[in-house]
DNA sequence: AAATATAATATGTACGTACATAATATCACT
DNA sequence: AGTGATATTATGTACGTACATATTATATTT
């Protein structure tokens, strides 16, 4: 009854299904047709059908089984992308103009909670890093950074008062495992001083390690200045 | 002389691929051979190629057009994926027992910075509501949410002290656009009692807004108690 | 040399068929 | 009734072919 013209594309099945789950046609928990039966109702091919369920599986609308068929998930996990780009590509693309200074680098071993995070020995070799990045000339965001040299010995000859550890670490030590958390946090004496701000501020702290494997490759704490909102469509 | 053995399936060639990126024989931007080459390297379909790159892009890792080609991102942007559940089935999630606790819900007319964010007169007829969330007994996110009653006309007949109007919201309002925000506040004077912690603590927030196409469905701030971390992996 | 039309090309997608796989349902047996 | 083997089934994937589409490269015209 419903289609007249015929949906061969999987955008359009996808477009389809997606207004019968929102008009409740299709409700929460209700198993929709099976991909041929749906595949023959819309007039295309399996594969289409397939194609289009899958993508709306991954947005999290569907859930999917083998043999137990397809529902319309009764808990829709909204998934929000993230992307989390470059500090520099992030202010550059506001059309604002980036700057980076380095305040630290040192090599030494690292404080505990940075060998717990990233699984190495107290005795390790790594570089502390310290420095502010800064959109038209105002702090912007605070980076305390470690990085093992074990896992990428060629930091030590970067210039990392031209180039970021973050966006050097990103061209050349790419991981194969990330974690990254937010929270909120009051700012310290020295973040404050440093970021030009008020003690007692709340500031956005984004924490991230990352690991190849399971070499722990780096930890950085990024606090930026207040007002950050970090924000996405979904 | 890489394979031998023939990589038939979309995901061993996805992490061949991947492979070659990590290891940097094909770098950032670098064009990489084209899906009938792959495909006659690797022994399979060119389909088969075809799923993987398309995968790999999605993650991010490689840059596709049309006669162009394929190359390795230049500035591998990374996407986390968040997935925003229901409040309660985060805290049930983790073990916790999960109570709610609906403070206000009034029938009136929005403040401006509502209007503005969700696109309707000040003369909406909406709903007010304020509840707690809470984990263990102990308060974990204080909401403050409006709701178009044009929009959602059920709602003013669901029982919001047993369920949350998130909640319910997810249940019988799908939205088609959405936008959430995070960032970092200072607890006011009514938070800091409501979350039983002290004034100027460093709060994290959630401020989202869904619209059904053009139509503004609700409008929440989601203020979480001290500590609160959000976390995934990359 | 600049502008415009045209050809070439890599990715994007649709389709039908075939088989793989996971999960369920059914049946046989105790 | 319970247990285990077996059949069934819906999704998952691979392949080859065909054509669509966006974009670049080339040729043509001004």
């Amino acid at each position: 009854m419903s289609t007249t013209t015929e949906l061969t594309n999987w955008q359009s099945v996808h477009d389809e299904v997606l207004r019968r789950i929102h008009t409740r046609e299709w409700k929460p928990g209700d198993q929709i047709p099976k991909e041929v039966e749906l595949a023959e109702e819309l007039g295309c091919a399996r594969a289409t059908v397939n194609r289009a369920l899958r993508e709306l599986a991954a947005e999290g609308f569907l859930d999917r089984r083998r043999k137990a068929g397809t529902r319309v998930a009764a808990h829709p996990v909204r998934r929000a992308r993230l992307d989390i780009p470059v500090i520099r590509l992030e202010i550059e693309g506001r059309g604002q103009k980036y700057t980076y200074g380095l305040l630290l680098s040192e090599r030494r071993t690292p404080p505990p909670e940075i060998c717990a995070n990233l699984g190495v020995t107290a005795n390790s070799d790594m570089l502390h890093i310290t420095s502010l990045h800064l959109a038209d000339g105002k702090p912007y965001m605070f980076e305390e950074r470690w990085v093992s040299v074990a896992a990428t010995p060629e930091i030590v000859d970067a210039d990392l008062s031209k180039i970021s550890a973050n966006e050097w670490l990103v061209l050349h030590a790419p991981y194969t495992k990330g974690d990254i958390s937010f929270s909120a946090v009051l700012a310290s004496e020295n973040e404050a001083k440093i970021l030009r701000t008020q003690k007692n501020e709340p500031l956005f702290l984004i924490e991230r390690t990352t690991w190849e494997g399971e070499k722990g490759i780096t930890s950085a704490r990024l606090v930026f200045a207040p007002g950050y909102r970090m924000h996405t469509a979904l």
